[in-house]
RNA sequence: GGGCGCAUAGCUCAGCUGGUUAGAGCACUGCCCUUACAAGGCAGGGGUCCUAAGUUCGAAUCUUAGUGCGCCCACCA
């Protein structure tokens, strides 16, 4: 090992070319280029946006928490975006991807209560709201600026300077106005109902902040006495405790079970109040026992049923869930669950419990505090969403946006279709706080986007504001309008809102389709009356091998910040996207990332390879001036395709398929091909064809530099910055800002790259002929070749290669060569190449080898004369499939015609 | 209970509007330290494309049903 290093690190240079010569590691160390480059793209603002001339491409990037780190999540959802920003940067659109942070209401306060609790054992209450709120902004001014530091080590090219931050005095603003606004239309009210009730956080919360969680549960079986009579009604609950609180039973009208019990009193126990049994067609006969206890103030269901017939609503739990003065003494102050035992036992002791069943069920749970929710009557504030949800609804029916993976579209429609009101107040400190006032001498409310001195009624200058704070969403479902200083006139056009929106595309995790992006799209229409983006792209869920989403609490992800560490960004970026095709799910582990990390120093090695042979002088010719060879003209034709392809992946978002693309024209054309190929051109003394070789390698190269550098920015721009400059390119400062393979604009010769295809086929097919009889690679032999008449000129004028490249000592060719004895046959298409091996090989070998590929042949061709003898084929499919499928036969019978004459030859 | 998606090589997946000798990466086998790269080169092995029926001249690809697995939505106590 430590010999072979030795030899690695002595140039191979010859005299005077050593002071000129393009000095490069032996292998790439991302750590230090990375830090240099992004210094350098930061330093000459090419991530800077502002509206120009040219055509605008945005992309909006999703907030992320201001609490949170860097994750895989990050890792391929915000790599998609770069890419596609860099990418069309380079197509030379003014590509805005505008960053931001979320103040992330609940998490953050959650988060600055437990430190609050940890370092100084203080509640928030104990340290009073504008003290708390500070500390919350403060916390945020520390850990806000970390995700963006990470973001730009793994070089995300944002237009930084844009950042946004939700509780900006701007954004802030934008929130005010869209209140007031919504609110003087009646859209926004308050309402007084059944609300998702977190007990940990004592805060509302929406039904889209819920997660449901399958519980092995209990279904408690008890009995409820009849007032006035020795009859007993069972009752089925997975929620005893909220006995304390029914204020009815409910019977299907048609059970005659219980017909005749209707509209008399069951005497509740423990309670001993008298509540009524009534008849409702919600409660299902054959579940349970066809009787249900009813607690309007603690059950959505039995809300409803409270409301329609006008039953009490009594509140049994407390802002902590626990027993509140309306139970009786001895249950007062219990927690729901401690109730809930105490409930099961006393009824187990007053005789009149029935019996316990298992029971799954699913139970809501808060997405933040992972408490389970209890039902919650309170006051709250509402926004109406079918007025803003229907024009949301239409524009993907009507084509004005379009989902990818296109079925997300049905998702979207199912919920905006169906739409609840948003219930926007939380109890929280951390957050807008809701711009309305009470007056507390007339109990009059208003609102205003400045703070109101004085009622608007009574002229009282006693107001207070509504203590509560703005939903998170109500302030990220702006995020189109808001950063860009909308809604004030003069702020948006300095920010150049019209230019930028709407966006191009939005991606991220189809978790938040509803949460924020049909949000997004809502506000989009009713304030800038055109949707806030074209397509949305919903990226893959990244999972660990097992098909486990990456969590904290399982410990199972993987943390970009240490693949960065050890394969550098690129790699990191590389492997992001390759292995994330559009949609689905994505598993991952660590050693996926050697992949990418293989292929970011593959391109280092083949252009230090290049660099060997560059000096700062060396004069390249435009393409039109070289005389291609074969190889050259293959290889631009490679240039071409993979750039057209590229293209086309991009625009519909196949980015997975463009970087293997990328890949494949990298490591499969460019090295395994074309500078194995150039090698003897480039070691030759032929002065002219060696500039040539080169001129058309660099192009090449910097072409190849160009397609990589938005999935790898960091190497492509130091070796991008080491090539010489070829004259057929423009020549920017930089990668980032110079011109993306056009198709349509590089050259490509079909005809040459398919003969130079042929001759490939040709080494690979000597190759592997010497491998399977055991003839070492080291063994020179003689090729004579028997070929068709266009494939013999060919071969012809490039024999050195295939010499060279399937160590072949001499080559003999004519269209009418005949196989010498003692030979073996490389057979392929057009062409057959012997090999004279007397007393090198057994020939039981190469017969059983032959054997063996006409048996493989034959099967094809069988297959395809099959196909062409039926008439059904022949007149119903399309001409030039069969024309296709009758070359195919020509071709494969004719080189199983070969392959039996061999085999009859070695006799 | 409704909706959506997935099932192709040992593993992770491509295969987009039906016509290929069904591909890639990793893993595996053999041969090569050929001075860009052993994180490499060359050559290989490995698949009844989940099952069944159907449409079609032709199905991994379209339809239907079944099986298995994911995800989302939903108030059955």
């Amino acid at each position: 090992m430590v010999e072979r290093y030795l030899t690695i690190c002595q140039p191979a240079i010859i005299g005077e070319q050593i002071a000129a010569m393009i000095s490069i590691d032996s292998s790439y160390n991302p750590k230090k280029y990375e830090k240099k480059w992004w210094d350098f793209w930061e330093q000459n603002n090419f991530f800077d946006t502002a509206a120009s001339n040219k055509a605008p491409y945005t992309i909006l990037m999703p907030p992320p928490n201001v609490t949170s780190h860097l994750h895989m999540g990050h890792g391929t959802t915000y790599t998609f975006q770069d890419l596609l920003i860099r990418w069309k940067r380079m197509q030379g659109y003014t590509a805005c991807w505008l960053p931001g942070t979320d103040h992330a209401g609940i998490a953050t306060q959650m988060m600055v209560e437990k430190d609050l609790e940890k370092t100084e054992g203080k509640t928030r209450k104990d340290i009073g709201r504008e003290a708390f709120f500070a500390r919350c902004q403060k916390w945020r001014d520390v850990h806000g600026g970390k995700i963006y530091q990470q973001f730009q080590d793994i070089g995300f090219s944002a237009d930084w300077k844009r950042s946004a931050y939700t509780m900006d005095e701007d954004l802030s603003a934008a929130v005010r106005y869209v209140f007031v606004t919504l609110f003087k239309e009646g859209l926004i009210y308050r309402g007084e109902r059944l609300v998702n009730w977190d007990t940990v956080l004592k805060t509302a919360v929406s039904d889209d902040e819920l997660y449901s969680e399958e519980m092995n549960g209990h279904l408690w079986h008890l009995r409820y006495p009849v007032e006035g009579s020795d009859e007993q009604i069972v009752i089925a609950t997975t929620r005893p405790e909220t006995m304390l609180g029914d204020t009815a039973v409910a019977v299907h009208p048609d059970d005659d079970r219980y017909k005749h019990l209707v509209g008399r009193n069951i005497r509740l126990p423990i309670c001993d109040r008298l509540i009524p049994i009534i008849a409702d067609d919600y409660v299902k006969s054959d579940f349970g026992s066809g009787a249900v206890k009813i607690t309007p103030a603690h059950d959505p269901n039995d809300f409803e049923i409270g409301k329609r017939h006008k039953l009490p609503f009594v509140e049994i739990f407390d802002d902590a869930a626990a027993i509140t003065e309306v139970a009786p003494e001895a249950f007062r102050g219990l927690d729901r669950f401690v109730a809930r035992k105490k409930v099961i036992k006393t009824f187990k002791e007053l005789g009149l419990f029935e019996k316990e069943e298992h029971y799954k069920h699913s139970v809501p749970h808060s997405d933040r505090s992972k408490s389970i929710v209890e039902p919650k009557l309170s006051k709250q504030w509402y926004v109406r969403m079918k007025p803003l949800a229907e024009p949301a609804a239409a524009a993907a029916r009507n084509g004005e946006l379009n989902f990818f993976p296109k079925s997300w579209s049905k998702t979207y429609l199912y919920w905006l279709d169906n739409i609840q009101d948003w219930c926007i107040s939380r109890q929280l400190w951390w957050g807008h706080q809701i711009p309305i006032w009470y007056c507390d001498s007339c109990d009059h409310l208003q609102t205003g986007v400045e703070d109101p001195t004085q009622c608007d009624q009574c002229g009282s200058d006693k107001l207070t504001q509504d203590p509560d704070v703005l939903d998170t969403w109500f302030s990220s479902w702006l995020w189109p309008l808001s950063p860009f200083g909308w809604p004030d006139e003069k702020k948006q056009q300095e920010k150049d809102l019209n230019y930028f929106y709407p966006s191009n595309v939005l991606i991220t995790a189809p978790e938040i389709i509803f949460l924020w992006v049909a949000r997004m799209v809502m506000a989009g229409l009713k304030f800038k009356g055109e949707v806030p983006f074209k397509d949305i792209y919903f990226t893959a869920v990244v999972t660990d091998k097992q098909g486990k989403k990456f969590s904290k609490t399982l410990g199972n992800g993987i943390d970009p910040l240490e693949i960065i560490d050890k394969h550098g960004a690129d790699a990191t970026r590389f492997t992001g996207v390759s292995m994330a095709p559009l949609g689905g799910r994505v598993m991952m582990d660590k050693s996926d990332f050697d992949h990418g990390a293989r292929f970011v120093n593959k391109l280092w090695n083949a252009s230090r390879f290049l660099f060997n042979y560059l000096d700062s002088d060396t004069k390249l010719k435009p393409i039109s001036e070289v005389d291609l060879d074969l190889p050259s003209q293959w290889l631009l034709t490679g240039l071409s395709d993979t750039a057209k392809r590229v293209n086309e992946s991009f625009s519909n978002y196949h980015l997975n398929d463009a970087v293997d693309r990328i890949y494949h024209f990298i490591w499969g054309q460019f090295c395994d091909w074309g500078l194995e190929c150039a090698k003897q051109s480039l070691q030759s003394s032929d002065e002219q064809k060696r500039s040539e070789v080169l001129s058309v390698l660099v192009y090449a190269l910097d072409g190849a530099l160009r397609l990589a550098h938005p999935i790898m920015p960091f190497v492509t721009e130091e070796l991008w910055q080491k090539l010489p400059h070829h004259p057929d390119w423009d020549r920017p400062k930089s990668i980032v800002v110079a011109g993306f393979p056009d198709e349509s604009k590089l050259a490509s010769y079909a005809k040459s790259s398919s003969q130079w295809q042929a001759v490939l086929q040709m080494i690979t097919s000597v190759r592997s002929v010497r491998q399977q009889v055991g003839i070492s690679p080291k063994i020179e032999l003689d090729c004579l070749i028997k070929a068709s008449d266009e494939l013999v000129a060919v071969v012809d004028g490039n024999q050195e290669y295939i010499k060279k490249l399937a160590n072949i000592k001499s080559i003999s060719i004519s269209s009418s060569q005949s196989r010498p004895e003692h030979s073996l046959a490389a057979i392929g298409k057009g062409f057959e190449c012997y090999l004279p091996v007397a007393g090198l090989v057994d020939f039981t070998k190469e017969r059983g080898r032959i054997e063996g590929e006409i048996k493989r042949i034959t099967k094809i061709v069988d297959g395809i004369s099959n196909k062409l003898k039926n008439k059904n084929f022949v007149e119903r499919a399309p001409e030039n499939v069969v024309l296709q499928t009758k070359e195919q036969l020509e071709n494969m019978s004719g080189q199983l015609q070969s392959l039996k004459e061999n085999l009859a030859a070695i006799g």
